[in-house]
DNA sequence: CAGGATCCTGTCCGATACTG
DNA sequence: CAGTATCGGACAGGATCCTG
C-alpha cells in the first residue's frame, strides 16, 4: 500500500463525529438545514434566494454533501425547465435536536458573557 | 483579528452557535477536549505528545482559542523551566454532553449505513 | 431553472527555526 | 518547557461564464 500522507491525521479524520463536525461547519451548511425547517421543503432557487452572497457553486457543493450523508433529500423533476426541491430527511430532523443543544448552548454563553463584560 | 470580510458574513458568523461550531470544526480541537476529559488535565508537552503529527503553532493556536471561548483554563507556573497545565473548564463539560450525543448520531448512523451497504 | 467548468483569491495548516 | 516568528503550499470559497 502506498501511504503517503500520515497515518496519524487519517485516524481523527475517519472519526464519524469529526466528519460529520466537518460537515456542519461550512460557512452554509447550518443555514441550509435551517431555512428547510423552519420554511419547509424549497427549490434551489428559493434557498439561494434566501441566502444572499452565496455563489451557485457553494450552495450546489454543500447540497451534495447534506445529501450525501442523508441529511437533505433531492427531489428532481424532469420538466422543462426542471424542478428540484430539497427538503429534510428523518436524519436532519434529528440532527437537529443536537443542534438546538449546541445553539442553547451558544446562546447561554453568550448571554453570560455580556453580563460579566457589562 | 484582521477585518477585511464583507458585510454579509457577518451576519451568519455574527450567530453565536456558527462560531461555536466554526471553533469546534478545527483539525484538531475535538482531539484537545477529548484529551482533557478523558485524561484529565495536562501539560503542553503531554497534549503534544498525545497528537502525533500536530504542531506547537497549531497546538498552541487552539489552545487559545478554546481559551478565548472559556472551554479550557490556562495554569501557567513561572517556575523554571515553566509549567503551563491546561484543563476543561465547566463550559467544557458542558459541551461534552452536546459532543456525544453529536458523536452517538454519527456512530449511529455509520453502523445503519454499513448494514444497508453490505 | 438548476447547476457545471473555470479561474482566482485568501486562508489556514504544517514544517522549520529560534527564544525566554 | 512552552511557546513565537516566518515561510511555503494546499485547499476552500467566491466570481464569472456557460449549458441541458
Amino acid at each position: 500500500m502506498t501511504r503517503t500522507t500520515k497515518p496519524q491525521n487519517e485516524n481523527h479524520t475517519a472519526c464519524p463525529m469529526d466528519s460529520l463536525l466537518k460537515l456542519l461547519m461550512g460557512p452554509w451548511t447550518t443555514y441550509i438545514l435551517w431555512l428547510l425547517r423552519s420554511q419547509g421543503p424549497q427549490r434551489y432557487g428559493e434557498l439561494k434566494a434566501g441566502m444572499p452572497g452565496i455563489s451557485s457553486k457553494v450552495l450546489t457543493e454543500r447540497l451534495r454533501m447534506l445529501e450525501g450523508a442523508g441529511l437533505i433529500h433531492r427531489d428532481y423533476k424532469p420538466t422543462v425547465p426542471p424542478a428540484v426541491t430539497y427538503s429534510l430527511t428523518p436524519r436532519g430532523a434529528e440532527l437537529k435536536d443536537v443542534l438546538e443543544g449546541l445553539n442553547d448552548l451558544a446562546q447561554r454563553w453568550h448571554a453570560e458573557d455580556m453580563r460579566v463584560e457589562a
